[in-house]
RNA sequence: GCGAAAGUGGCGGAAUUGGUAGACGCACUGGAUUUAGGUUCCAGCGCCGCAAGGCGUGAGAGUUCGAGUCUCUCCUUUCGCACCA
């Protein structure tokens, strides 16, 4: 055994080890119990960054943990390798984009590997090959023939100088980001997945996924958003609209409908079109509308805005004449296209109406208890005074309210409090009963009804990009759009190609869309839009169970087998997207007959960013030049606080930036290779899982790499020294004193082999808990702890011995998941044996854990004041005995009598005073 | 704007059910070893204070014998928002 640590020789030894034993080849045959782990499959954009790091090891030391732990593992790896950046790299660099992914794939394997994972290579897949997408395409045929799949227009941003689509990254302030032109909105025709359908279903099987964090849960019921409505018909007004017809709108509070003032529809509705024929200012202002991207983050903040039509409808309650609007925050994509406004009893509303001295109309009380807002002092003198059912402002109905937004905000209703005022019949109705009057009276007249409806859209998959799987459609002009039958599948994309970034390259390509119709043998033409890179990305985890299946999607009995996925493993920015179109395939190919089961991913982990700090200089015309953090040295003071940093190569100083996710714009990007060259995988993997919990960000540290990498070698290094005792195999308690090294000092330190032990197997349990719920920071947390403990036991004897040996086969073991090639390097080294993924996970010696005297701590009013040390068994009343005579305690009470002395069991005694 | 989280020493973080706040590590300080630097080892290290003691988990209130933990209001930061993956 080497004297010093050197990651280079065992992580390679290791690794060849691991590969020629074949050790991670999941069983398809194994009667152990399963454990599916799946880390979400990377990009194939270059290079590993961290997050690919942090990723995959959380999955390999669960992994790892679960094979030891008896389990079948299975921990496949592959591409998601259609997407966007290669077209990018294909016109920055004149590669074609399959020849850039599959040298991408080639160079990130080998990194993959040389990170220790525990992987079954031999189930590999990428999903830009044949092999793969045409499953996907055979699936969506059958889908395209039951409705699940379906034509319609949708809005694009469209670049109008490169005449081509742009995804919502690619616009920048409103431009493209190659041409710069203003981009806007087009309709184009699109391929949608019909996900409202399973809207139900994708909510209520939420409440099945108890291995889901909560918050991801959340995210996505609020993305389906179910609610309880009532669609409401304003009939045209004729004299101004001058046909007959209704305006349909979706409301979620029917009970306001008497505070309706006026009704706004989106730029593209029919109503906003016919009025533009005659009006051209509203025509420019429909145009404007029209510009800018679809992102809907930015449609919500930007400045509302909007235009009187000059046509009316009428209250379909009470008949009374409501202007229609064109407003700039109303969706043409969702719902109708149109709302009914009530300024009262909603923000946007009110402000818009605010805006455009809109009538104002309150209908629903503000009930004692509120205003919401404000301290609670002072609420009894002026804001009661507002509330109070005779103040003057309470009685104000059809006229502007006369505060600003802040008060208005005190007066807003939430359903749950208030009851209609100024609503004529309804008067006095609680929110329920007023809905249920409100939409009976709307039935009754033709003019509206209840519904039930989803903010989950269906999801469109057409995509004007090369890099992508061919959407399997044939469109005929007599027979119209037919499915590409399954003999003639997969629809193969073609490698050679020149992207210019002007228009897909497909659609210039005869050779691809040339083709004949299947059913009439018609002259026909090729789709040439290929699929949302998210749709082969929805079922890879299926695929994994039997990725060399040539008669189907998947193997039935394969996939039988190992789904659903045990732990799912990802970053939270997939919380909505990604997961549910997941859990949308899972049940289509369910409905398919092709897995069992309702969810894919039984748990689910969802990893926080690695974030970096930034520096920077101030370049010319005000743009930052970033520094990469490891061209950085970074100076503090006498306290370790930082004071400043300058630059390694001219010693002048830089810019400290924030702490930011590692990007390539902040240049703070730390590559994982270099750590891994310099250090070692192990050290790498053991920094990532020690900085922070794994659902957290995690702040990447130089020093705290080199904190790692010292815990290593101290673990090395004194697992040399127990080899080395091992060798001299000393027999009595003097040879053990002499082979160790035991003086006097030793004898003065009081540690006793007991506590030791008793150390051991506390960290021991703490460090299974913490396995048990995926928190390893505390596990490399208690593995030091375990060092720190044995490194100061004194050796007198084979006892002592003993419990060092116990201690660090303890050690190797928990630390083996987390840095794996040390652990099995030391224990085979140590004798314990030749494959430590084989050996028996620790077990705690409760029997250790025990102690005679415990420690209690003694509280007067909740404040520590001292300590008692007692017999295990100590009764209350004797605790509480001696706690009043606690010298602190004593001073206290200066001769006075406790009023009351809590105890809690083995904790604490609390005595009020 | 909407939805979801997070906020604890100089820093990363710990605290399992409401019960000793700051485990473990980094940084820093002092000492030992070393020709020196580095390494390694020992000790110290929340803030204020000479001390006694007081203060302290983003801010403010509340519940409780006791609050980092529960409730309410507010602030800040991060993630997602449907064509980045």
């Amino acid at each position: 055994m080497q004297a010093n640590y050197s990651p280079k020789d065992i992580e390679a030894a290791a690794q060849l080890q691991w590969e020629s034993d074949q050790v991670f080849r999941a069983d398809d045959n194994s009667d152990k119990p399963k454990y599916y782990c799946l880390s979400m499959f990377p990009y194939p954009s270059g290079k590993l960054h961290m997050g690919h790091v942090r990723n995959y090891t959380i999955g390999d030391v669960l992994s790892r943990y679960h094979r030891m732990k008896g389990f079948n593992v299975m921990q496949p790896m592959g591409w998601d390798a259609f997407g966007l950046p290669a077209e990018n790299a294909a016109m920055a660099n004149n590669v074609p984009p399959a020849a850039w992914t599959y040298s991408n794939i080639e160079y990130m394997k080998q990194q993959l590997k040389s990170l220790g994972l525990g992987i079954d290579w031999s189930r590999e897949v990428k999903t830009c090959t044949p092999e793969y997408y045409r499953w996907e395409q055979w699936l969506f045929t059958r889908l395209f023939k039951k409705g699940v799949i379906y034509k319609k227009t949708a809005s694009v941003n469209w670049d109008p100088v490169d005449n081509t689509v742009l995804a919502n990254e690619q616009v920048i302030d409103g431009r493209g980001w190659r041409s710069g032109a203003l981009v806007e909105k087009r309709d184009i025709p699109m391929y949608f997945f019909r996900i409202t359908q399973y809207a139900d279903e994708l909510l209520r099987d939420l409440d099945t996924l108890d291995g889901w964090p909560e918050q991801v849960k959340t995210m996505q019921a609020n993305w389906i958003g179910k609610s309880y409505g009532c669609d409401v018909h304003f009939p045209y007004d004729q004299a101004s609209i001058g046909t007959d017809g209704v305006l349909k709108v979706y409301t979620t509070r029917p009970d306001t409908l008497m505070g309706a003032t006026y009704v706004a529809v989106a730029a593209e509705h029919a109503l906003a079109t016919q009025a533009a024929e005659s009006n051209s200012a509203l025509a420019d202002f429909i145009a404007e509308c029209k510009r800018g991207g679809t992102a809907e983050a930015d449609m919500a903040t930007m400045e509302k805005k909007g235009m009187n039509t000059g046509l009316f409808v009428t209250h379909p309650l009470t008949g009374e004449k409501l202007p229609v609007w064109v407003a700039n925050y109303v969706l043409m994509g969702y719902g109708e296209g149109a709302v009914m406004a009530v300024p009262a009893h909603d923000e946007r509303d009110f402000e818009f109406a605010k805006k455009y001295g809109l009538p104002i109309r309150q209908v629903i009380s503000a009930p004692t208890g509120k205003p919401k807002r404000g301290s609670t002092s002072g609420a009894n003198s002026e804001t009661d005074s507002r509330s109070g059912a005779n103040s003057s402002y309470r009685s104000i109905a059809g006229t502007h309210f006369d505060f600003d937004h802040n008060e208005w905000k005190d007066w807003y209703s939430d359903k749950e409090d208030g009851i209609c005022i100024n609503s004529s019949k309804y008067d006095g109705l609680e929110f329920q009963l007023a809905f249920d009057a409100i939409s009976a009276d709307l039935a009754t007249k033709g003019l509206g009804e209840k519904k039930v409806q989803f903010r989950l859209r269906d999801w469109g998959i057409s995509r004007q990009r090369y890099w992508g799987c061919p959407i399997p459609i044939i469109h005929c002009a007599t027979c119209g759009d037919i499915p590409v039958p399954d003999d003639q599948l997969p629809v193969v994309l073609p490698e050679n190609v020149t992207i210019t970034g002007a228009g897909s390259p497909l659609a210039k390509m005869p050779e691809f869309y040339k083709c004949s119709c299947p059913k009439c043998g018609g002259i026909a033409r090729r789709e040439t839009d290929t699929m949302d890179t998210f749709v082969e990305s929805s079922w890879y985890y299926a695929r994994y169970t039997s990725p060399q299946c040539t008669t189907g999607m998947v193997d039935k009995a394969a996939a039988q087998k190992w789904l659903p996925v045990d732990q799912y493993i990802g970053g939270i920015e997939h919380a909505i997207l990604h997961l549910l179109y997941a859990r949308f395939f899972h049940k289509l190919m369910r409905d398919e007959g092709l897995v069992q089961g309702d969810e894919p991913f039984k748990n689910l982990l969802t990893q926080g960013m690695v974030i970096a700090p930034t520096f920077y200089r101030d370049g010319e015309n005000g743009k930052k030049l970033w520094i990469n953090p490891a061209d950085v040295d970074v100076e503090t003071d006498a306290k370790g606080r930082t004071i400043g940093a300058k630059l390694k190569t001219d010693g002048q100083s830089v810019v400290i930036g924030g702490t930011e996710k590692m990007s390539k714009s902040k240049n703070n990007g730390v590559d994982p290779q270099a750590i891994i060259d310099q250090y070692g995988a192990d050290t790498a993997r053991l920094f990532m899982m020690f900085a922070a919990p794994p659902d957290q960000q995690l702040e990447w540290s130089d020093s705290g790499v080199e904190g790692s990498f010292r815990f290593l070698r101290r673990v090395w290094t004194f697992c040399a020294f127990i080899k080395k005792i091992q060798l001299v195999n000393p027999q009595s308690d003097n040879e053990f004193q002499a082979a160790c090294g035991i003086d006097g000092k030793h004898i003065m330190q009081g540690i006793y082999p007991k506590e030791v032990l008793r150390d051991i197997h506390l960290n021991l349990k703490q460090a299974n808990y913490d396995y048990q719920r995926s928190q390893f920071n505390t596990v490399v947390s208690s593995a030091m702890k375990i060092l720190n403990s044995i490194e100061k036991l004194p050796i007198f004897s084979r006892m002592e011995f003993d419990i060092v040996i116990q201690g660090a086969s303890i050690l190797i073991r928990l630390l083996s998941p987390i840095a794996p090639h040390i652990a099995q390097t030391l224990w085979k080294e140590l004798g314990y044996g030749e494959d430590i993924l084989s050996a028996p996970w620790p077990e705690v010696d409760d029997a250790a854990l025990e102690q005679d005297e415990i420690e209690l701590v003694i509280q007067v009013n909740g404040k520590l004041r001292g300590n008692l040390r007692v017999a295990k068994d100590t009764n209350n009343a004797k605790l509480e005995q001696l706690a009043l005579a606690h010298e602190a305690v004593q001073k206290l009470l200066a001769g006075g009598a406790a009023k009351k002395v809590i105890v809690v069991p083995g904790r604490l005694i609390n005595v009020v005073i």
